[in-house]
DNA sequence: TATTGTTATACTCTATAACTATA
DNA sequence: TATAGTTATAGAGTATAACAATA
């Protein structure tokens, strides 16, 4: 999950010298372009503001290494004990064949560990370690002081619920 | 640009039959997962939301098979008579190495053509065909009266507009 | 027969280096 | 030398089929 700039996103460049022209003459070329309708598409002004946040959340994190979804990941971990592999990611929307690999990285660095349930001794239970309970808090800690902290103050707290309420709507659509 | 999953999206699955047992026993496992503060980080619900808004564009402009990417390109066409790919690929986010693949695509279904620049034979004048601008027009209908309705009706004119105001202001932050 | 974790595989999107033809 | 379009390539993310172990 690294920077993106994704089919519908980033910002127009800088315009180039031709704009500068003193007389005012041939500036017609090489002028920022029109976006049209673009800038009222909600999909198209939604996927620019979504690589943003990700943008910003990779660096906000970016001490401990940790993606979006690697986040995501221990944080259900935290709050759901016990659970299973399969359990773990289709709650993510990871598909099972995916979360292999995803898991694997983590299991890796020592974030958390997969046991055999004694119960049924196809599922793996996946575990948070101390390290992983440890890397987690202070990821929290990040993004709520740097990434959170950072939305709240460009949105102020009205905005940042209102906007979390739309987007709960959206994604239940 | 299939449908998706995404490393953070989706909804979790409904309960598996162990959690209907009638007398109430053993219903501790199998409950849907708790996504403790991940209902509260903005990335996570934005990103979802960002999936199931995609999904609708796909299936509303679904007859004229245009994805999102095509069908900004083909905007920024209609509203940039002149430009070459590159200002028009820069513009949407896309590298030009990647956008060479999705011209290609456009072109062959003669949506759009290349012709080179009498002024720079480097550069490619990308035109929209009759044919592109009869399909955009189409694409066109299709979003506003399928997929921007869908989404007016869920969040009501106002809350659209919060909504692309706060989106304008997290895209340039 | 069905499910869990897994492998293999493929397709899309994104990213970088380097080539060619022009300037 | 610099730029436009291109090729090649590599890495994520996402998707499906199928296999071994287990139920």
């Amino acid at each position: 999950m690294a920077a993106t700039r994704s089919a519908v996103s980033r910002a127009p460049r800088a315009r180039s010298k031709a704009a500068e022209t003193p007389q005012g003459a041939a500036v017609a070329d090489s002028a920022p372009l029109q976006l049209g309708e673009l800038s009222e598409l909600l999909g198209y002004v939604f996927k620019r503001a979504q690589l943003r946040i990700f943008e910003d959340f990779i660096r906000c994190v970016e001490p401990l290494q940790l993606t979006p979804a690697q986040f995501s990941v221990l944080v259900l971990l935290e709050h759901n004990p016990g659970r299973n592999q399969t359990e773990i990611a289709t709650t993510l929307g990871i598909l099972r064949p995916n979360f292999v690999a995803m898991l694997d990285g983590l299991e890796s660095r020592e974030l958390c560990v997969r046991v055999r349930s004694t119960q049924d001794r196809r599922s793996h239970i996946v575990m948070l370690t101390d390290k992983g309970r440890s890397v987690l808090a202070r990821a929290k800690r990040l993004v709520a002081t740097k990434h959170e902290a950072r939305l709240n103050a460009l949105l102020g707290e009205d905005g940042r619920s209102a906007l979390l309420g739309m987007l709960d709507k959206l994604s239940k659509f």
